[in-house]
RNA sequence: GCGCCCGUAGCUCAGCUGGAUAGAGCAACGGACUUCUAAUCCGUAGGUCACAGGUUCGACUCCUGUCGGGCGCGCCA
């Protein structure tokens, strides 16, 4: 519709120019929805535009371009209104509007979705933290956002893969493994003491206690190096195990886990990228050491690559696997971070241009910080110190649909204050459950509706004319646009300001009419075919944030 | 000192990559239950968009500076 509203501006524009001889017809311009009822269904700023080309005044331009459309005779358009400094608003006819219903319910679970993207692969890489202990809550929003983008991405038509970057080959999984001995030697009564780094949390206890059952025996025969190992690999498996379950039950399913020490270290990746940037003279020794120089590249300092031990950095490990994510194909590389990160990226950006990559097709979301907050207070979190809060503490209390939405209805720019009082109340307050009610009534009606021998149908939807309903299929209409946006700007919380606006509407709508009326069968006919439309819209919406839809609540 | 993010209603935050009279939710106050599920709806009140300049037809939005808050500036990952 917005499509057909500019082609009727264009062709006016035409013919302007031609009678004129005034170049207008390049005038480069924008037809959108504006935010009030009075200024119409659509507006464009075209005269604006227009006028500052030529010097005439924007509302003359826009008389003569109102005049042209007038002219025309557009099926679609009803009138056309000049207001405030010379936007052009146009007034579509109802019926445009309510025909297209007929698409939302044939398209249904797709409704919405595009082919912006044309295949594209994309890379999404999120989480990716390091196996040596459970994920905290920090971790859950990085989850919720790394997965909804990727659905987003879904959707608007991208070939899409999620991956788990495992760091499985740095000092701290040593360090993991050191903990756990730690523990394990207390157990056979040895004194022993933690590392002074080491990871202090309650799990590391447990994980001795399993060690300590089933392999206890077989562990005093070997060095202490070697029963070190054994912790560690032991360890490794079990969280890694436990950071698989508890993203599953946030309904985060990863398409790869990708181990740094297998994929990168063992294959020789790191030489790879090494070779790479030396052959772009990236590199430079120094103090005994191998230096990339990220100066030349636009970051602001040089970074070591290979220390002067010998060992090489999570830096360069990093570059040698963003290298190989191009070189399996992916077109764009979108990875979800902390905002404690955030100097890394330039790093890491400078890396692949110097390698001879578009440092545009890296791409970072930064996860700003939440704060769990209860009872007025800030919870803590601090992962050295044990005592941090988990996703799992977290999942168990409120669910993933709460958690999900709450840690999703924010831009991720900016700090999240999660409620956790609010967050368990299953009230009004909750802005999920006023969303997934939405779903839940309609079902409730449908279902009264079939012991009513009452069916949704198309065939009165002309009838439609209240108010609400205008505004409700209005508001349908602009879905679409609404998730090509949110996939464009890589930002879910569109998404959840869009239900809640359309939720809104619809408990509105709910309460001032009658959807099933057996005195009106065509009525309520077009009504329980427009209500199916809204259940379909909601449903997508959620899905998109990876929220379930339920019939009942 | 340098870099990134933030500063909008009492609180938590949107504001579509410059548009028209500044938007939600919660909290506050007043109303609506013989209900297609009240987990709902209606109404009222609440603002120098941190501050100061600049860019232009037009700025919450872009630029510069100042103030305030968070984070980062390792031969850690």
């Amino acid at each position: 519709m917005k499509q057909e509203v500019y082609n009727i501006v264009k062709k006016s524009l035409e013919a302007i120019s031609r009678e004129s001889g005034r170049e207008l017809n390049e005038t480069e311009f924008e037809v959108e929805m504006p935010k009030r009822k009075g200024f119409g269904d659509f507006s464009t700023n075209v005269a604006m535009i227009a006028a500052s080309k030529t010097g005439s005044k924007p509302r003359d331009i826009a008389e003569k371009i109102v005049s042209e459309i007038n002219d025309m005779e557009c099926k679609i358009v009803e009138k056309v209104e000049i207001a405030g400094p010379g936007f052009i608003n146009f007034f579509l006819k109802d019926e445009s509007f309510v025909n297209q219903l007929k698409n939302i319910y044939e398209l249904a679970d797709s409704y919405g979705s595009s082919d912006i993207g044309g295949g594209e692969r994309v890379i999404v890489e999120f989480v990716s933290a390091n196996p040596t202990g459970y994920l905290h809550f920090g971790h859950a929003r990085n989850a919720a956002v790394g997965d909804s983008v990727s659905r987003l991405l879904s959707f608007a038509g991208f070939n899409v893969e999620k991956e788990f970057y495992v760091n499985d080959a740095g000092m701290q999984m040593q360090m993991l493994g050191k903990s756990v001995f730690a523990r394990f030697k207390e157990l056979l009564g040895i004194d022993s003491e933690l590392p002074e780094d080491g990871y202090q949390g309650e799990y590391v206890i447990e994980i001795a206690k399993d060690i300590y059952g089933s392999k206890k025996d077989e562990l005093e025969k070997l060095s202490d190096d070697e029963a070190e190992q054994l912790c560690k690999d032991y360890a490794y498996k079990f969280l890694i195990n436990e950071i698989k379950n508890d993203l599953s039950n946030l309904r985060v399913e990863f398409d790869n886990w990708y181990s740094e020490k297998e994929k990168i270290h063992d294959q020789n990746k790191l030489e790879n990228a090494q070779s790479k940037l030396q052959a772009a003279s990236a590199l430079e020794k120094k103090d005994g050491a191998l230096w990339f120089k990220a100066t030349q590249f636009g970051d602001s300092q040089d970074w070591v690559l290979i220390k002067s031990d010998g060992s090489p950095t999570y830096f360069i490990a990093d570059i040698a696997y963003h290298d190989d994510k191009f070189e399996r194909g992916f077109k764009r590389l979108i990875n979800i971070w902390g905002a404690d990160h955030h100097s890394h990226f330039t790093r890491l950006k400078s890396s692949m241009k110097a390698i001879g990559y578009d440092e545009e097709s890296v791409e970072v979301v930064l996860i700003q910080f939440v704060r769990l907050v209860e009872n007025g207070k800030e919870v803590a979190m601090s992962k050295r110190a044990g005592s941090y809060i988990t996703l799992r503490e977290v999942l168990e209390e409120v669910g993933p649909d709460v958690t999900r939405f709450f840690l999703l209805m924010r831009s991720s720019d900016s700090h999240l204050d999660f409620d956790l009082n609010l967050a368990k109340q299953q009230s009004s307050e909750n802005p999920v459950y006023y969303i997934q009610y939405v779903y839940a009534r309609i079902s409730s009606i449908l279902k009264n509706a079939e012991e009513d021998e009452l069916n949704p149908s198309d065939k009165h939807i002309d009838s439609l004319s209240d108010e609400l309903e205008l505004a409700i299929i209005k508001k349908l209409l602009s879905f679409p646009e609404a998730a090509g946006s949110a996939a464009e700007s890589l930002s879910p919380h569109k998404i959840c300001y869009y239900l809640q606006q359309l939720a809104s509407d619809f408990h509105l709508y709910y309460n001032k009419v009658k959807i099933i009326n057996s005195e009106d069968k065509d009525l309520s006919s077009a009504r329980l075919y427009l209500i199916i439309c809204i259940g379909i819209v909601i449903k997508n919406g959620l899905t998109l944030l990876g929220v379930d839809s339920p019939k009942r609540m």
